[in-house]
DNA sequence: TCCATATATATGCATATACAGCTAATCCCA
DNA sequence: TGGGATTAGCTGTATATGCATATATATGGA
């Protein structure tokens, strides 16, 4: 079929693109959760990142930015950026923190909190969604995400 | 350990942050994978997204914006954006196709080549390093790529 | 107490990514 | 052949993400 492709120079960069590169095979995974969640979050508008900072500054006792940032495995400054637009919206409040004014302590608003729950029934639907696709491709793909888990637990931790 | 954490109001909001959210837990691995790619490449100022780009400009016979998009998986107007650096720096050049005025055909400068080869071998040496990492955790993340791979292989067809 | 160091956050800058909507070119059919 | 439908690409807008750096606060010695 196809004629289309010409021949590698070299042995890795015929590997690169034949889809065995970790990296791009797990950012287009990504992309592909990605569009899957934030389209089912989309009627509460929320993204799935959204809904995942939502959640943890309800569930922790005292949620901060490094914190969660922490807990994500993100840097501190993209989490930063990604509390404006939840902010701006009414949707979490910020106040230093009385102990040591350096930290900002992040907290639901009602508004915020309704949002949660409202949107993570959709979340579950989305969830579900993937599940079913597993069982259509396969028990490798189920063992996919504890493997995936398994290379990103070095997070854990205390909060 | 964790006295920080408050319960949870519903299953489904427990079950987001306990790290079985496909999409968070894709996006996690994504973000540790291109943080170490990019790492890996960046002596060569390419981000692995623009080495993949100049992969497929070198091997496809006729690559043109939307083709590169559909065996990425990605819209077309993030792929088009991602070709501007690229051409700014003089790596690629474009040109509207004799055939259809609407495509613009893509190929590689000399530099752009020189750059392709080189940075192909820093590539591979965080491929390795991610391979070594598997082996320490266990065969189960070894099938965790084929997992990946077969999720995504939707695109396949022909060039 | 004062300064060097470390920590928490924010900002500047750049890429990555998607969706909606726009224009130009092509295609297809009545 | 004329015009609607389709396709290719671009731009506007918004979030996602990281690195380097700036600022403020805290901390720990000398």
């Amino acid at each position: 079929m196809s004629t289309e492709r010409r021949p590698a120079e070299t042995p890795a960069l015929a590997e690169l693109l034949s889809g065995s590169c970790y990296c791009l095979a797990t950012r287009r995974a990504s992309r592909r959760m990605v569009r899957l969640y934030d389209a089912a979050l989309a009627e509460h508008g929320l993204t799935i990142s959204q809904l995942a900072l939502l959640a943890w500054v309800r569930y922790l006792r005292k949620p901060t930015v490094q914190k969660i940032a922490d807990l994500m495995e993100m840097d501190q400054s993209a989490l930063s950026r990604g509390l404006m637009p939840l902010e701006r919206e009414g949707l979490i409040t910020s106040a230093p923190d009385a102990d040591d004014r350096r930290k900002k302590v992040l907290a639901l608003t009602d508004e915020g909190g309704r949002r949660l729950i409202a949107a993570a029934e959709d979340w579950e639907k989305a969830q579900e969604e993937v599940t079913r696709q597993q069982e259509k491709l396969g028990a490798d793909v189920a063992r996919l995400m504890a493997g995936i888990n398994d290379l990103a637990k070095s997070e854990a931790g205390s909060d």
